[in-house]
DNA sequence: CTTAAATATATGTATGTACATTTAATGTTT
DNA sequence: AAACATTAAATGTACATACATATATTTAAG
């Protein structure tokens, strides 16, 4: 569906603008995708990130401020996230010897067996935008970084 | 910065996949630049959003869901959003006479004036993106509405 | 060695958001 | 017209988020 119907607006100041408009438009739209998606699992599109950037380094554990610098999504917030997953035994903390600030996290058994079982509900989602050829997804990809200059 | 170093990894799965990370982490970053620029002035992107929506009918009041039905980021909560802007007194609630179940909702003259000042630094929220060419804008708009189906 | 600055994480607060439910008004069916 | 379904908006609740500030620890400076 194009933009201007789902915004139902006819015209933009400029296709600068409408870009603008529509990275958005499409970020949320692929956010609300995921949610749906990750719901009946019990938890958010960025709580997904966690863990996958925690999967990413296992067997190891890293800082919550190195999860922070990997998120989609860098908000000030990684720490009560990491305690909401903590919660559900899906991530356990770790003690850091050699700097007793820092709080090492680790995924957990069941943090890994959640994502297994996630594997191909997330293939759909990635699935979502399979309708643009590779050749598409590789221009969006540079376009976008030449964006964030 | 290339997404590759945003997010601190190596490799993506596929180029598909990266774009999705790529439209999810452009639309944050822009968002928090837009919520930067709006911050001084007292509003979020969302009150902007039905701002600019409301001076697009302008002298015509609509209603709340036919606001919801335009905003970027189409929520269910569109109502409480234009109480906040009542109670600054940025838009008016009118009566609708043929279905009394609605409420119809106009911009005021101080809601303009916001907008007029706000011109041109949001001008500058545009020019963000303007280190891409006009082409490539065109690009974006068509591959993101073929990504969206 | 003591004090100050920087860093890692946590927390308080106000606001934003999603989702389900409620209230009121209108439409439809019989 | 009565009963039921539909629609528009508002609200309760739980959770998410941004931003400022606090706490603890480490590093650097005098």
């Amino acid at each position: 569906m194009k933009l201007e119907e789902e915004l139902k607006q006819k015209q933009f100041k400029s296709e600068h603008q409408k870009a603008v408009l529509n990275i958005l438009f499409t970020g949320h739209w692929l956010d609300s995708q995921n949610t749906k998606i990750l719901k009946p699992y019990g938890i958010s599109p960025q709580q997904y990130n966690v863990l996958r950037i925690l999967k990413g380094q296992f067997p190891n554990a890293i800082s919550v401020n190195n999860i922070m610098g990997r998120m989609i999504d860098k908000m000030s917030n990684t720490s009560r996230l990491v305690e909401k997953l903590r919660q559900k035994e899906l991530i356990e903390r770790v003690i850091c010897e050699h700097d007793r600030r820092q709080v090492d996290v680790k995924i957990t058994d069941n943090g890994i067996k959640l994502l297994e079982k996630l594997t191909s509900k997330m293939d759909d989602f990635d699935q979502l935008i399979n309708n643009i050829t590779i050749g598409e997804a590789k221009l969006i990809n540079t376009i976008l970084d030449k964006v964030r200059k």
